[in-house]
DNA sequence: GTAAATTAGATTGTGCACAATTTAATTTTG
DNA sequence: CAAAATTAAATTGTGCACAATCTAATTTAC
């Protein structure tokens, strides 16, 4: 066999590993605000900006409608969000918060914390993923 | 909002967006091959190493008999692997390629190299991506 | 001003991903 | 050796992820 297709030379394969492991990490820390973590990041994007249309999630999560709509109507069965048409444009959806949604945030600031705790990662390790991933990011996605 | 909660500040989302983005790479590429990224996954596993266990495959690729079992049944029904209980401990599932899988390693030589023109990264920052993911990984996956 | 194009979400269908449980076989222990 | 523990897959159920398609509303071009 061909050394390039060989697992281990691959980028790929560590990235989505990592990935899934450094995910596996937030569930059990998350599992007390009863949210998964495309939910959490969802409720970031609202904390951080206020209510958003749909597409203005979809877009700073990169995730599409498909992904979306059954997870906010999830979010909306738990009562952390609201979904209301515009009147102006009736094809655009508004996500907003509601009381529950809002108060959910304090509970929420500690799972940065608690997220580098359990991942043990030396700081200067997660700098430099984080500078690289960065990079490659911004160039990768346009 | 305090500043560990932005979105910004974290490593996990742009590792989760990436991986993502990674993979969505391989999509237009391995449909030539009539495969998903998990399954060219398995297939390299299994053209690398030949016969396995699906806890042995589990094991290398970090996933469980949950998402192995049907997609490992998809990639019988596409008669590239054969699924056959062992007789001497029945509870053991073992997987090997057919003539259609093992010739399809020839048609997947092209692959790495066209993710690395069309992922269009320099070769230093994916080298340094590749170095740190593994110093991590290494870390983390115990 | 109306037909064509665009835009925004929703829907549908396929395929992971994983926790929890089940089933069946093998090992270990008393 | 038989009961208990362990092991290996399969099954079940929930929740993404995304391509493709659909529906309805708004823009635009003529």
């Amino acid at each position: 066999m061909s050394d390039n297709l060989k697992l281990s030379n691959q980028v790929c394969f560590p990235l989505y590993t990592l990935a899934k492991e450094v995910i596996k990490k937030y569930r059990p820390i998350l599992i007390d605000l009863d949210l998964t973590y495309p939910q959490y990041l969802v409720m970031m994007v609202l904390w951080e900006e206020g209510i958003q249309n749909v597409s203005e999630i979809g877009n700073k999560l990169s995730l599409d409608s498909g992904t979306l709509t059954p997870l906010l109507k999830r979010l909306e069965q738990k009562e952390l969000i609201i979904r209301k048409r515009k009147t102006e444009d009736e094809r655009i959806v508004t996500i907003s918060l509601t009381e529950n949604g809002r108060k959910l945030e304090n509970t929420a600031q500690c799972v940065p914390n608690k997220i580098v705790e359990t991942l043990n990662i030396d700081t200067e390790d997660l700098q430099q993923l984080k500078n690289i991933i960065n990079k490659i990011n911004s160039k990768i996605t346009k």
